[in-house]
DNA sequence: TCAAGCGATAACTCGCCGTTATAGACTTGT
DNA sequence: ACAAGTCTATAACGGCGAGTTATCGCTTGA
């Protein structure tokens, strides 16, 4: 019934003391004032402002909606400052879901470059495999999800609809072969997997054991898997213990190393691509779009460092 | 740029989760509430609502927007009443002005008929001579002036222009002369002026003062005017004591008589008109309305009373 | 796999809300 | 007292915001 416009024009009227100058205040003419006013006074069926000479004045009604004016329009302005904060990137709340082993240098390194743009723009960080952040995103939990998906696979399980889904990829992670530094493999130029059919094999995630066992069926033999833990950390040191050997994808090499460990590119060669995920809407978010330009970044910047030739 | 039907919208999308529903509980169609937004969306720049589905879900800056939504319409809420009240009388405030000796018996009596009817209605009361309640009106002080005008005269100083005021004709009010109970013509029915040339007078305000000496000078004489005061119970101690006979308005002597005063009709007879009068859009005021009505009604009932032959 | 439900879109209508032009009324200065 | 200036009201008109209905495509649950 009485809407903001009204409100603003009652508010320069109050403010200027006449048709005219609130006109000219709010940059309409004259008559639209007048006409406005009129259209006030039949929808609340009350007289607003006197006609006195050639000036006005507010009546008791025109007073109250004047008085009210204030707040509403201050409490209008402040949504619309807040929505423009977000749409111009001076506010914004990004939920960022990545695997674990991207935490370690992709993801800070985008953190810290949209810090650095976008001091304003929170980014929230959980770390979650490949199918629980889809699912969240899917779910509206979360905004943007770095996933990867072995050469050949899916992203996630592979049953889901990705459809819905706008999928950027950010970077190829070459998977090497982490052996004791004192075995006899240990000085060549590529681990031949099809040597390795009778060593201990530690294996990592769920998804990265499913690929080990695909390659080994691959190469002719199936892995005899002594150790599973996700935890590569853990797996750099069984396998500098020379408790087995292990595939390990080179991007978290980068952040954890072993000093009794040596790391070998594998022959038959493979990979596993990293892509971020997000949904058509959200990639319009500014904050989220701010994000993924990040990731893109930082992967950029992350696989020239980790090119070996 | 964003309008409280925009707020609205959002707010129900936001309760009811999806834009049918929230469309059916505006009453308004769906392809209103889908066009509606975008047209949000695109003002703002920003995208508001996910489509994930066959749902939506509000982005944060929609969540923003509903969020603030709340108290704006609820301030736009309580304005609406604030106005609603007045028109409809739960609400209002009225300035009324009105001459000393009205304050008697007719202002009372109009005031305790709003207070009946519409008991939140405040109006509150000045004494004023009517030359400055119509200044009062004039200059938007007061919403409704009650004056008098004696026969042949104009109401206030007669300089004014009262083509802005509306002006209502509440009552006559005999003017009576006054003279001590024991004074030789305090038997006569009526009092003939004319043979009153030689006691001595007591006028009242200065309009009344004016009125005496043109009354006298169609009598043919000049009035030997010994005291003036505006107050008429210091005017009948006076006449009590025999210090002079004094031309007094009927409304006064319904509230204040003295044991020791006659008084009797007056030949040539004289009255003078009550008025109330108000400006155009005033009187569309409910509240002014409502007080204008009582103060006409008390004045009906007032000059029944008042009617002696 | 089919039916139901939801959102998007198209096409159309209506009326709000601006505009300009002009008339009418009050104030003011000479 | 009159004329100029200023303010509001009104008329006529145009654009577009905002609603409608009809229909399509997609998702979803039985």
């Amino acid at each position: 019934m009485i809407d903001a416009a009204g409100l603003r024009v009652m508010r320069a009227i109050a403010d200027e003391g006449s048709f005219t100058l609130a006109a000219l205040s709010l940059g309409y003419s004259q008559p639209a004032i007048s006409q406005m006013v009129r259209r006030l006074e039949q929808r609340t069926g009350t007289v607003l402002v006197e006609r006195v000479g050639r000036n006005v004045r507010l009546t008791e009604a025109g007073q109250v909606l004047a008085r009210h004016a204030v707040g509403v329009l201050a409490a209008l302005d402040a949504a619309e400052e807040e929505v423009a904060a977000i749409a111009g990137l001076r506010a914004g709340r990004v939920r960022l879901m990545a695997f674990p082993s991207s935490s370690a240098t992709l993801v800070p390194r985008a953190l810290a470059l949209v810090k650095e743009r976008f001091p304003e723009i929170k980014v929230t960080f959980t770390e979650a495999e490949p199918p629980e952040s889809l699912a969240a995103l899917r779910a509206g939990e979360c905004d943007l999800a770095v996933a990867f998906a072995y050469e050949g696979t899916d992203l996630g399980r592979g049953e889901e609809d990705l459809d819905m889904f706008v999928i950027h990829k950010l970077l190829d992670d070459e998977v090497r072969l982490a052996l004791p530094k004192n075995h006899p493999m240990a000085k060549a130029k590529v681990a031949d997997l099809s040597l390795l059919g009778d060593e201990s094999w530690i294996a990592g995630c769920p998804r990265c054991r499913g690929h080990l066992l695909q390659l080994c069926q691959k190469s002719g033999f199936m892995p005899n898997v002594s150790f599973e833990t996700e935890d590569y950390v853990a797996v750099l040191g069984l396998v500098a213990e020379g408790l087995g050997v292990a595939l390990i994808p080179d991007l978290i090499l980068r952040s954890a190393n072993h000093p009794d460990v040596v790391t070998l590119p594998i022959s038959p060669a493979s990979r596993r691509e990293v892509h971020v995920v997000t949904t058509a809407d959200l990639q319009r978010v500014p904050a989220v779009k701010a994000t993924l330009d990040a990731l893109c970044e930082a992967a950029t910047s992350t696989s020239r460092v980790f090119a070996r030739g």
